[in-house]
RNA sequence: AGGCCAGUAGCUCCAAUUGGUUAGAGCGGCGGUCUCCAAAACCGCAUGUUGGGGGUUCGAAUCCCUCCUGGCCUG
């Protein structure tokens, strides 16, 4: 179940004399609550753009305090791109994401504009950047067909994979339902095993020009205490109201949207099976649980330089050691 | 002061076939996977002097003695 991306070597090591006459890319990545977004903002104006986020929650139009999506006067300074680009009781997905950003990077480029990208939904940034499979979207019909059947009798899905796929159904775990669905309808939908599909792409057909990756982190503790800090924020700001309001309207808690950090905490609290305190606590484990994974997902990645930012350090210190990075300058 | 009860992993335990092979679980923590639901979903990691010491026994977390710590009762 183990399979390192492999990665293009050309990739990266551009070739300094390549004939594309694009400009990089320029990415800040890294966990929630490093501070990504305030740094994103001090970057921008210096390098004459706006900022292109890649986050698969704030994408969603109205989810405000629970995505922590930055502040209306932030974004009058900066404007901010891709969120608030769907509504919360639509389906979304990385691929979805990879075309939309594709598109709003052609159009910086015609503007003559630097493309910079932020954010910390690592699968979107790898599509952007790495490329996906090209195959068929989400069915999501066929999901939740599927779904449904897995509810009445659990392994059902498994079972099926190994029929018609036994090398996908070796790699995926039978309890990772996402995973086995995807496999599962990948193949309803070409005749063909994911593996087959996979052992092609490789991650060498990258829709991106040579690029430059800066990783933001912190020591666990710092990040840690930011993460709590901003929980308490939210929950001050209105948080359970906002969870309240989308309840109100209709939107189920079993959609993609309200299943995100904040809202899944909220509902069983506005539901009364759990206090306040409760869902305020589990919200701060579940957040710390959550940047966790992306510090996994991004230490994979050995395109990524890491800037350490310490306890106390300013955004606009952050920016600026950035900005002082070896070769920064080629992307004014 | 006397009596009683408790002391098992960072925390919590009505775990440990009631003396028997490598002491378990939940939470927390840590590590990892990830090619169209990714703030999702999933996988993995526990040598802790069973409070210390001594004793009984082929063998003790489990019995006895003693000390320490905490709690309760009596005065």
């Amino acid at each position: 179940m183990k399979r390192r991306p492999a990665l293009d070597q050309r990739l990266l090591h551009p070739a300094p004399d390549s004939a594309s006459p694009r400009p990089p890319w320029f990415l800040l990545v890294g966990p929630t609550a490093v501070g990504k977004s305030a740094v994103a903002e001090r970057l921008a104006p210096a390098l004459g753009t706006e900022i292109i986020v890649a986050d698969s929650r704030q994408i969603y139009r109205g989810m405000d305090i629970g995505t922590a999506k930055p502040s209306a006067e932030s974004r009058r300074r900066v404007p901010r791109r891709l969120i608030d680009v769907v509504s919360p009781d639509q389906s979304f997905s990385a691929g979805a994401y990879k075309k939309l950003a594709e598109a709003k990077a052609a159009e910086m480029e015609a503007k003559g504009k630097a493309v910079f990208i932020e954010g910390g939904t690592g699968l979107y940034i790898k599509a952007l950047l790495y490329g996906l499979w090209e195959g068929p979207p989400a069915d999501w019909a066929l999901r939740q067909k599927w779904a449904e059947r897995e509810k009445e009798e659990a392994g059902t899905l498994h079972r099926l994979l190994a029929e018609v796929d036994p090398d996908a159904a070796r790699r995926i775990h039978p309890r990772d339902i996402p995973k086995v669905t995807r496999a599962l309808e990948v193949f309803h939908l070409t005749g063909r095993p994911l593996s087959h599909f996979h052992d092609r792409h490789r991650f060498e057909a990258s829709p991106a020009p040579p690029f430059r990756m800066v990783g933001m982190r912190r020591e666990r503790e710092d990040l840690y205490r930011r993460i709590e800090a901003r929980v308490d924020r939210q929950v001050a700001d209105g948080l359970a109201a906002e969870t309240e309001r989308f309840l109100a309207g209709g939107l189920s808690p079993s959609l993609q949207s309200m299943r995100g950090l904040g809202y899944r905490q909220m509902i069983p609290y506005l539901q009364g099976e759990r206090t306040l305190e409760e869902a305020v606590s589990l919200l701060k484990r579940d957040t710390r649980r959550y940047a966790k994974r992306q510090m996994t997902w991004f230490q994979a990645d050995p395109r990524i330089e890491w800037i350490d930012v310490k306890d106390g350090e300013t955004a606009e210190e952050t920016a600026d050691r950035i900005k002082h990075l070896k070769n920064y300058r080629i992307m004014l």
